[in-house]
DNA sequence: ATTAATGCAAAGCTTTTGCATCTTC
DNA sequence: GAAGATGCAAAAGCTTTGCATTAAT
């Protein structure tokens, strides 16, 4: 839609910036693209929502943005279980359920975690990341449908 | 190894037959390798081992007689976030932490989930299932590391 | 006999990589 | 002008599929 310099982009273009990073009409365009969305898009997505602004933007360019603005510490992105992984960016931290069946995609707040990731880190030293790897199930409807 | 019709196995054929499936020798060589294993292989880990028993099995069976087993509810498998997922026989449940650093595997008990089960099944009606994905992060060796 | 399962080869799909060129800082 | 980023095209990696043949029940 608009192009105007938004709060939330200028604070992540300072980031890119920040780690070493240039901005460039495809890092605007894939920024935009996860700014203007409820989240939950894969590179896929991306790459067509990009291109609204930027017509020839290549799909490798897309990983490559993505993965930047990953280590820009920036975006974040999901496995679920199906493939392809989604990405969004990481204001403010939730984790992810994901329907087997239907792949319904339900946010949910990391404080869940709390207890796990303690007992997880205290027996095994192992420290867990809850927003990379989705939590795979059955959402409400389709264990109802079976 | 030997091939002594051993218990384990025979309760595995019983339910594959039960589930409508056939009792071939791809998926003998499968179900051996899977049970000498201490778990945690790939399909491709599987086409290897499986062939020590019989060479010319294509990799296309071994996906074949993989899905075949997870719908006779006998094998599991998991999704670790890097790729390949990886199989095990479905004996007893155990979740899994995968490093996303040096990609060790570490098993965990079901109980560990029971909190977190049931709050997310009373909060959003959605039935986790811990043994489908592995939890992501980074094991001990890897964070003093960094 | 039926019907599932196999082998082979080819294709599918997501993601990565090589390399020459262009842009940003 | 130096280093990063891009586009294009090709490749890689895992997995699935089509189809004729074989084998299990």
């Amino acid at each position: 839609v608009g192009n105007a310099p938004n709060a939330l982009e200028s604070r992540i273009f300072q980031r890119v910036r920040a780690s070493g990073g240039r901005v460039t009409a495809p890092k605007r365009a894939v920024v935009a693209a996860l700014a203007a969305s409820d989240r939950h898009l894969t590179a896929e997505d991306l790459a067509e929502r990009a291109a609204d602004a930027l017509p020839g933007i290549a799909p490798s360019t897309v990983y490559r943005v993505l993965a930047n603005l990953e280590d820009a510490g920036v975006v974040e992105h999901v496995h679920n279980g199906r493939e392809p992984a989604f990405y969004h960016l990481r204001d403010r931290g939730h984790a992810h359920l994901v329907c087997n069946r239907c792949g319904a995609i339900i946010d949910i707040p990391d404080d869940l975690f709390t207890g796990l990731r303690a007992t997880i880190r205290r027996r095994y030293g192992f420290t867990i990341e809850p927003h990379h790897a989705a939590l795979l199930g059955r959402c409400a409807a389709c264990r109802e449908t079976h």
